[in-house]
DNA sequence: TTGTAGGCGTTATCAA
DNA sequence: TTGATAACGCCTACAA
């Protein structure tokens, strides 16, 4: 150790600010906490005493005092997908584990692709309740205000997979929608190898943030990149396999020279029925999204070319920890709460469990 | 806020044990760890109300408490490249928030493929002052034993990056080097798109496990599905930039029809220099490893096409995740200790920094 | 406006 | 072989 920077085996605690600066333990806390009742001297003797030894309170043992219980929740849209269900599968298995760290996660389904109910919902919540929500939903007016009315009330809001920006939300836990359909786009451009091809894009809502934004980059990078493929309209699944079962005939039958499908959204047991039960598994490129136990069978069997993913459990596990930081107003570590675009080809699906 | 004091789902504490054991706290503390001096008969009571109640102690205050340092040493290998260099900056940014949670951080560069020093410096470690090393080294029966003889002075062993399976190394952090052989071979026959085509591999050393695990597994995948691929001789470039843009031209001068390289290993400043010199950049399809401001520039450039990566954030605060673990003797969670094959198009590429 | 004392859940040091 | 009792770093009544 240097002769003259501070020892750094030396975590100064409460006790040596209170020596230093020459009050009581109690007062140090005070200025800590921001709370009143101490004078302006007080407390600038205190910071500087902070300042001086370079103290860092230590949050296990102020939790540990305090008895805090962090409450947690989950907003989900109602859809039956296998992407949500993972999403939850992942919020109950990290409750387990967060039992015993004073932090308790809930979830709840809200009916999907309906703003209304999700603007309801939240306005229900009670901030004694809850400290933090996490949102997957669309972006409309009304739950914007809903959000902004409970951040208000002291509620950390985090908005999950699909952003909303127009809202007060503290921080978004998701990918980078645009740059996922860039990436989707230049995949399939790759693999589709040359020649004037069609391509068909199976989306969800025009209501879903996520969705449009995955189309929009699709899109720059088939324009850009390969001008000789031509992407078609959307066609609007809502996430559900049977519509986009009963619709995806139509669709190959107005345009049957269909080579690549970008599916951009959830539903895809619909697409992988109509591919395979058409024989178009093999002749078709396609490109989807998240990897779950039926697009990885997808993937396995060549039906799907790649797959577009972000991980569900760091995304939970991630909205947790932003979730924890803002309501301690707390800073966090931006690089560890990027969720990456992960791209999947069979050779590098990581293996399904365990 | 959230709720404090009481909750309805009581959490058990070591009084709780002691009260219906009807035992000392003391005693419920040498139960639980694992310490001499109590008869069978109490300790099965004990064991009786921490079944009964659910215990589940709590590692905050058992930390507090017990006031416990870990020491962690990273010892990587002294090449001159920016994928060590990045886990190294990740070492020094995670030391800064680990040192307040007790936990610190050090490393030290073994000169590269040289098993013998590897084996010394292990050697010469002093259980005293280490509870954890990570390794990151070739994989020679004198590293094997050198590891498992500080396993028996009850040091934790981590293999990073290259595994070292012969070897009682408690766990390996890092991706499955087959499998992203595989994957880049599957891009690779790709992004090649038909017609009968020559790929060069540029690998490090025959010494390090990973780069012969990529080879494997790149092998496998042009045999399996790309028949019509070439794939030329391993070119050794011992991840160095000017040696191997030293060999390049040579390589080149043999197969002139060179129409693809799989740079499995590090020293990627030479090939670009290469290809860029000789106007192969957008002619050659190059498939490369680690994501680093290097090769980021390259894959933004085009004239790198895809890159094959690992978190190397995610690596070391597994690492540091499990060793911990592993020192407390305490389970990991597996699919979180999980190290993705990351695929980077120009397209997903993480921002920079921030 | 400030201080004292006790407690959070666990471990460690005594003495019995 | 056991049990009080005092830490650990912090927060919070309650007193002064």
């Amino acid at each position: 150790m240097g002769k003259h920077g501070r020892d750094i085996n030396f975590k100064p605690t409460v006790n040596d600010i209170a020596r230093v600066a020459g009050v009581s333990l109690a007062t140090v806390d005070r200025v800590i906490n921001h709370r009143p009742g101490v004078r302006n001297v007080t407390i600038e003797r205190v910071h500087k005493a902070i300042k001086e030894l370079g103290y860092v309170r230590d949050t296990a043992a102020a939790n540990l005092a305090r008895g805090r219980v962090y409450n947690f929740h989950f907003l989900l849209p109602e859809s039956n997908n296998e992407f949500v269900a993972m999403l939850e599968q992942q919020i109950s298995e990290l409750s387990d584990v967060m039992a015993f760290e004073r932090t308790k996660l809930s979830f709840e389904r809200v009916p999907a692709f309906d703003p209304q109910a999700m603007a309801r919902i939240i306005s229900k919540m009670v901030p004694q309740d809850v400290d933090g929500v996490a949102i997957f939903g669309p972006e409309t007016p009304s739950v914007r205000d809903a959000i902004d009315q409970i951040k208000k009330h002291g509620v950390a809001v985090v908005a999950l997979v699909s952003d909303l920006p127009s809202s007060e939300r503290d921080h978004f836990v998701g990918i980078d929608n645009i740059a996922a359909g860039r990436t989707a786009g230049q995949l399939m451009g790759h693999f589709l190898a040359g020649g004037r091809k069609k391509v068909l894009v199976v989306t969800g809502s025009m209501l879903a943030r996520d969705h449009l934004e995955r189309r929009l980059g699709f899109d720059q990078v088939m324009t850009e990149s390969f001008a000789d493929v031509d992407v078609l309209p959307s066609l609007e699944g809502r996430d559900d396999p049977k519509l986009l079962e009963r619709l995806l005939p139509d669709a190959f039958a107005t345009t049957p020279d269909i080579a690549g499908v970008y599916s951009s959204a959830a539903g895809n047991a619909g697409l992988i029925n109509f591919l395979q039960r058409n024989g178009l598994d093999d002749k078709v490129i396609v490109v989807g999204h998240e990897l779950t136990s039926l697009s990885r069978e997808a993937l396995a069997q060549g039906t799907f070319d790649a797959i577009i993913s972000q991980d569900t459990g760091h995304l939970i596990r991630s909205t947790v920890r932003v979730l924890r930081a803002k309501s301690d107003r707390l800073p966090i570590n931006i690089s560890q709460e990027r969720i990456r675009i992960d791209v999947y080809l069979k050779e590098n699906m990581p293996p399904l469990c365990g």
